[in-house]
Order: C-alpha cells, then sequence, then structure tokens
DNA sequence: TTGATACGGAACACTTTGTTCCCGAATTCA
DNA sequence: TGAATTCGGGAACAAAGTGTTCCGTATCAA
C-alpha cells in the first residue's frame, strides 16, 4: 500500500481515538477529525464514505488483531471458552485490550460501546458456540440463550473495567468472571 | 396539564415510538418525529430542547412506570431480587416490559437501546445494591463487579429477548435467568 | 525521469438544527 | 359568557454539518 495512503489512515485513526475519548461518536463531527488528523476534507471522504464507515473501520481491525494474537498464542484450534485454561484465553484477551492500543480505550470511553461491543460479540459468540451445544441440556436453559449471557456477560465486564480506570489486573478479572458465569462442561 | 399540551407530548411519544421501530435514533430526524407526529415545528421545541431531550423523558416515563407497579405489585419495601420469590418480581418486570408498553418494544428494536439500557441499568442497580452487600465475602468477587454482571445480564437477557420477537414467556426467561447468574444468599 | 496517484484548498448544493415573529385557536378563570 | 392567558403552527431565518466537484500540487513506484 502507499505510504501516503499508510500515512492518511493512521492519522485519521489516531485523531479519531483521541476525540473519541473525550467527546461521544454522535457529537463529533467530520471537521473535528480532520482537523485532528491535519488532513484535508477531500482525502478524508476518498478513505472512509462515512463516519460511521470509519468507526466500523477500525473496529475491525482491532479485532482482528486481537483475536489472531489470542489465538496465536494458545497454539491450539479450539478456541472456546471450554479449553482446559479458560482463565488463558481470557487474560490474553484482557491484556490486549488494556497494553496493546490506546485506540480500545478511547471507544469504550465514550458511547459509541455499543457499536464497539457489536462488532466484539459477533467474534465471542464466534469462539463460544463451537464447544457449547452439549453442555447446555443439563442446565435446562437453550444454547443461543447461554451464548448471549456468556458473551454479553465478558463485553460488559470488559466495559465495566474501563469505567473503573482498569485498576484489577487481568488475571483477577479472568477469575471473577469465571466465579460468576455457570461452569461449562 | 392543559389537555393540549398532553395530546401533543403524547402525539410526539407515539410517532417518535413507531419511527424507532423503523430506523435507528441517530437517523431519525426531527423533522419525520413533527411529520408523523403532525404537530409544528415551534411546538416540538416548546416541549423538548433536542431530539436526546425527548428520548431521556419518554425513557424515564416508562421506567417509572415499569418499576412503580412491580413494587406495588410485591407489597413490600424489599425490592431486592434476593426476596423469598426472585422469579416474581423478575416475571412482573418482564411482564410489563411486553404487554404494557409498545414504546418500549419500539425502544429496544432499534439502535438507542444502549441509552434506555443505561437508565435500565440505573434501577436494577439500585433494586440489587439494597440486599447484596453481605453475599460477596463468600464468593470472592468484589460487590459492584457482581451488581454489575447482575444487572448487565438481565439486560442483555431483555435485548436478546426482543431481538428473538418475543418468543419465550416470561416465566421461562425468570427460569433461564436465575440458572445462569450465581445464586444469591 | 515519468506516469500514476494521493493530497489539499476552495467553493458548492443540500440537509438539519434551533430560533424568532406573529396570529389564530383552545383553555381557564372570573 | 366574556376576557385574559396559554398553546399550536406557519413561515422565514442563521448557523452548522454533510458529501461532492474541480483543479493544481506533491509524492510515490517503477
Amino acid at each position: 500500500m502507499d505510504r501516503r495512503q499508510q500515512k492518511t489512515r493512521d492519522a485519521i485513526f489516531s485523531a479519531f481515538s483521541e476525540l473519541l475519548s473525550q467527546n461521544s461518536f454522535n457529537k463529533i463531527t467530520v471537521q473535528q477529525i480532520i482537523d485532528a488528523a491535519n488532513v484535508g476534507r477531500t482525502t478524508f471522504y476518498a478513505h472512509f464514505e462515512t463516519k460511521d464507515d470509519l468507526l466500523r473501520e477500525m473496529c475491525i481491525e482491532i479485532f482482528d488483531h486481537v483475536f489472531s494474537s489470542a489465538l496465536q498464542a494458545k497454539n491450539t484450534h479450539d478456541f472456546s471458552l471450554s479449553a482446559e485454561k479458560p482463565s488463558a484465553l481470557i487474560t490474553h484477551i484482557l491484556y490486549h485490550l488494556r497494553d496493546n492500543r490506546k485506540n480500545i480505550l478511547g471507544i469504550l470511553s465514550c458511547e459509541s460501546v455499543e457499536l464497539f461491543l457489536g462488532y466484539f460479540r459477533q467474534y465471542l459468540d464466534k469462539s463460544l458456540a463451537l464447544k457449547l451445544a452439549d453442555s447446555c441440556a443439563l442446565s435446562g436453559v437453550p444454547q443461543d440463550f447461554l451464548i448471549n449471557h456468556i458473551s454479553g456477560s465478558f463485553v460488559n465486564m470488559v466495559r465495566w473495567w474501563t469505567e473503573n480506570g482498569l485498576a484489577k489486573t487481568p488475571e483477577e478479572l479472568a477469575e471473577y468472571f469465571l466465579a460468576v458465569i455457570p461452569p461449562i462442561a
């Protein structure tokens, strides 16, 4: 990819992330973004169709990175939380959310949480559905209800975490999480 | 209150609710609302400062209604889920959400879920915090984490419910809910 | 070096917002 | 019932934001 394109894209992502940490998504204008990123109006619209498109692409880039890292680190094709060490995957994802990307905190500390968490859930749902089929018959709860509950709880935990200034460690959080969700067979 | 005021307010609420069931909050314009409600632009701004204000007031009205009904029905001052029959309160709230107000379904079936659920959580958090103080020491989980988890799970369940067309009964949902959250002392 | 491509400034039409002025109609109160 | 008050609504307005177009300049890849 052309260096100019990449530079512009990064500048816009960075400026957008910075703005997101201060204002809510819907209050941010394209003008603010291009001012902060120091790019022309024409350039912005050459890269992204709309403001919504920008947020969408940014979320996708972030999650592709976080989850591919998490999966590599486990060196396994079993991505579900029902693996031998569930806390390992959870902890690993939480570390990425905390350290590797300032962008994530920017997004999570504003009202655009919903869209962000929507993408988050898409990945979590995928991971969870794999190995959960049989563990539901016992509890008498429909599988999709359980999947929704667990991935929703994870997302909810991350939200709580950031709203409290990342006070807890990823290990502590993983422990809490496994303590409050129903045990998976 | 003046009949004219009440009529206008109802017309706007109704039109807004109808629009919310089809479009997302941010895509709806004030022009659409006043067209659908058949009121003048001046009138709208005489009642509500902004579109956000409209959503805010509508949520407040709904929750005041739902929760006051739920509390009356229980005939008790103990509003927490840790009462003798936790499923009774849960079921009762769910019935109200399903039957009494079309508005709620309108709001929940679009992207404004977040704001709506925000108010929802305020009420749930209040109800939960009352009788949860001691039941945390055992599990080793901080109280605010647990409160966040439980109220978040409730809200998440309602979202799942509506996205699946209210297929389950309130009784079934209450059963599922109590099955997946950690037992409260 | 050259051809292609990305950047950026300025101006544009368009949409939406929130306000103001004013008059007619409904309501309340005496 | 009649007068004073309050509400509704039409029209026009400035201001802000959106997304596009045109065109000259700067940068890149080969």
